[in-house]
DNA sequence: GCCTAGCACTCTTGCTTGCTGACTGCTAAG
DNA sequence: CTTAGCAGTCAGCAAGCAAGAGTGCTAGGC
């Protein structure tokens, strides 16, 4: 690949992202300062076309870039520059302090999404923490308590439990307090262990109880992580079809697929598109990067849209947003 | 409204609902079992529109049903009676128990759209409450806290604090320890009260920081209730216009419209449509219901999808599965 | 050996036209 | 009040046509 051919090639796929139409021969010879005729640009296409980095959608049109050819792109160009309106944006957002952790992240997906004006997914921080640090029961129905349990690191589960038995406002505080005694500042393995003293305290009927609370206590060991999804209407827009707006709705409701596409990437920032991200023939890129500087407080924010995405201010808005995340979370 | 033009008005917008188009004279006459000609319907059909149940978008089309005829579909039509297989599936969802609220809340969500095919919300139950039942410290960063807030009714917050000195670990549980000597058991207006009492025991380093963390506390007073959103992906192919997906999924994103539109209806089940909606020219249409006996676990459950959407199976579904959830919450 | 002017060729796109079929409204009679 | 019959209207579809955009190829120039 000579120089030449590069220009053409990142000339090219520039027009694209920016038109969304197939580009011309002509058309790469005004957006670049080349000394040639368009004829020399048409053997230069139909040499990249025999390399697999453009395509032709038919015989007398201009070309698209294939995925090979966006992959190219993507390697060689660098990030733009933001507007200084931009940078303030974001600044000021992570200025002014944020004081609900869920709102933060909810509202940190919504500003990628403002900015880039294309979905934008944000994992909430790890917050993974073994040991037991508070636990609170709450009465909701005859049969059925809510037991919120907080751990160590921070992490919330809200955990249901429904009863054999009917239970007592009363008897709800001393269940509370039995639970505190045997689970608070223990992992989910300790306080298994230590439940066995546990229910020698309490009245018969509710030492089954207390072994039912403590059942559940031990399955919410599963760490949740949060997902915010913000800018969904945004793909009204991005995908002509409407068969694929259907697609990507669907991928972004599946929470299991996002953490597949977003989730698993190492630390850093991550352009994948189509191929890339498992199911082939796919129109779809995402770019990501990971915030936060230990495991309690990192995650990855992410922006995801079709492969003619404008990646260089997207990667750069991408970036700074998890820089402006690092500092809220970590500093 | 005689008897048969009523017969002839619910029959049109059913077969309407069926297929989405205009419908003629001839097909009314197929749906029904009257003993009239298509003329005698054509007749009907005209005083109809002139009450301004029904219009024609063109001269040589047949009717459509206005909001007006719809309100009056939905007001004089029973709902259907569910399927064995449907009503079974419901009740195997609510059977199964769930063990963690917001789990259940989100795939509640999720089964609402499967058995209805149209996008549903949810909104969490109340879980108001006034006193602090207890508060745990997690540190993120030299200078950032993470107070979790559990109140008396099991609402949990999770403020960020930024501090203005950096603080040390060993710090921190006694910070906890300060926090939750004055302010649980009270409630905030409480709490404030006693704040003055507390920074006495601490170093004077540390006064301050406490000050701060109450201030947070304070301010998380405000309700939120939680929101879920399933089915979105239902939509790309419920409305022709790929506009109106743009503005739906656009209302389901902001929470303060979703809100408004279910969270302010009365107890018990209702159908809006439309201009009752607010925004007026609106293809829209809203079922919901409410769940829960008492404020703490009470809330709605929603479906919503074009005014052309089933009402008399979707009525049915969305009571069942608030009853449902009722059930599992409260009894 | 690389570049370029010129030209023939291809294929999409948009427009027009005409036709068919679906419904209605109206009229006059039962 | 109902109905048979008929003329009138309009959307939707397909076919045909012209214009325009863009390429590939060839032959000649540096």
């Amino acid at each position: 690949m000579d120089d030449r051919k590069a220009a053409v090639l990142n000339a090219l796929v520039d027009e694209h992202i920016r038109t969304g139409q197939p580009v011309s021969s002509r058309a790469i010879l005004e957006k670049t300062n080349l000394n040639v005729s368009s004829a020399t640009v048409r053997n230069d296409l139909a040499a990249l076309e025999a390399d697999g980095y453009v395509v032709q959608p038919h015989t007398s049109a201009g070309r698209i870039p294939t995925e090979r050819g966006f992959r190219y792109y993507i390697d060689t160009t660098d990030p733009a520059r933001l507007r200084a309106g931009t940078r303030e944006r974001i600044n000021e957002f992570f200025m002014s302090f944020h004081h609900e952790l869920r709102n933060l992240l909810k509202q940190t997906s919504e500003l990628l999404t403002d900015i880039t004006a294309y979905p934008a997914v944000v994992i909430g921080p790890g917050l993974v923490g073994e040991k037991i640090h508070g636990l609170h029961l709450v009465q909701l129905g005859s049969h059925v308590l809510l037991m919120v349990l907080v751990t160590e690191a921070g992490q919330v589960t809200q955990e249901l439990v429904r009863l054999p038995t009917a239970i007592e406002s009363h008897q709800v505080a001393r269940l509370e307090d039995a639970l505190v005694r045997s689970l608070v500042d223990r992992t989910l393995a300790e306080a298994r262990e230590a439940l066995d003293d546990a229910p020698r305290e309490l009245p018969a009927g509710e030492a089954g109880i207390v072994a039912t609370l403590a059942d559940a206590a031990m399955r919410s060991e599963a760490e949740t992580r949060e997902l915010y999804v913000g800018g969904t209407s945004m793909l009204a827009g991005l995908w002509e079809d409407i068969s694929k707006v259907h697609f990507i709705l669907e991928l972004l409701e599946r929470e299991s697929s996002l953490m597949k596409l977003v989730g698993s990437q190492p630390e850093g920032t991550s352009v994948l598109i189509g191929p890339e991200l498992g199911s082939n023939e796919l129109d779809l890129a995402v770019v990501s990067t990971s915030y936060g500087v230990d495991v309690r407080s990192s995650g990855r924010v992410a922006v995801l849209g079709p492969m003619r995405m404008n990646y260089r201010r997207t990667i750069r808005v991408v970036e700074e947003v998890g820089e402006g995340l690092t500092d809220s979370l970590s500093s």
